[in-house]
DNA sequence: GCATTAACCACAG
DNA sequence: CTGTGGTTAATGC
């Protein structure tokens, strides 16, 4: 844990760039940065928190208490805010976040926080695009888990490992095949089956965790077709 | 009925 | 933690 030197932060989030330099010297009082191991919670759900978190480095998983069991609701990469939906209402957090990758964090004071968006429109509306982007992405989940097949689903979240996570088409799964089932809503097993499927049909290489896809185009296809 | 899809169980690395 | 095979239940021709 260490007193972050707001002004020049190398990992500044859009919003924070329309922060004049005052308001950076207050958000440098009222914030800390922490680093994160894998596995380590960074927040959990009915936990008391006054702070905004934003994950400066790494990647996180989100997940929620359901009424049977835990459910890994979306993989997060930063730079991206986290605490955001619930903390102007609510001081008790309703959701759990955990690091699957080294993460750095800032907890940033909430009301610090507020007085930017109430005094600086910038900033707000990029906050405002960035809950956006969320809910839209949260739409798209919601129907694709529920219309999609399993194949469908497998290959979506391959594709976005590829593209959104690590831009790359050989990356490795950060997640087991349990959670990657969690994921995508369907049982460990599925997962295994149908990355072999498409393993023994040479769309993609696996082994173990690492991954290369091979036709990303085909992967796609049967990510659109569910 | 028969085929497909996917969950659950069990067992082996 | 994974991969695979058998079984079972639901759903759609």
């Amino acid at each position: 844990m260490d007193k972050p030197k707001c002004n020049n932060c190398e990992f500044k989030s859009k919003a924070a760039k329309y922060l004049n330099k005052a308001e950076l010297e207050n958000l440098a009082k009222n914030c800390v940065s922490v680093d994160f191991n894998i596995g380590e919670v960074i927040f959990r759900q009915g936990a008391l928190s006054s702070n905004i978190i934003y994950i400066k480095k790494g990647l996180v998983k989100v997940h929620i208490k359901g009424p049977y069991k835990e459910q890994i609701i979306k993989i997060a990469k930063a730079p991206k805010y986290l605490g955001l939906p619930t903390t102007f209402h609510e001081n008790i957090n309703q959701f759990s976040a955990t690091a699957i990758e080294k993460t750095t964090a800032c907890f940033i004071d909430l009301e610090t926080f507020k007085q930017f968006v109430f005094k600086n429109g910038k900033f707000a509306y990029e906050i405002i695009v960035e809950l956006c982007n969320n809910e839209l992405l949260s739409f798209r989940q919601c129907v694709n888990r529920t219309q999609k097949q399993i194949r469908g689903r497998v290959a979506e979240a391959l594709l976005f490992f590829c593209n959104d996570i690590y831009e790359n088409e050989r990356f490795i799964i950060p997640i087991s095949r349990e959670e990657f089932g969690n994921l995508i809503d369907t049982s460990r097993e599925s997962v295994s089956r149908v990355l072999s499927e498409f393993n023994n049909e040479k769309l993609i290489e696996i082994e173990g965790r690492m991954v290369n896809i091979l036709l990303p185009g085909k992967i796609d296809n049967i990510s659109r077709n569910g």
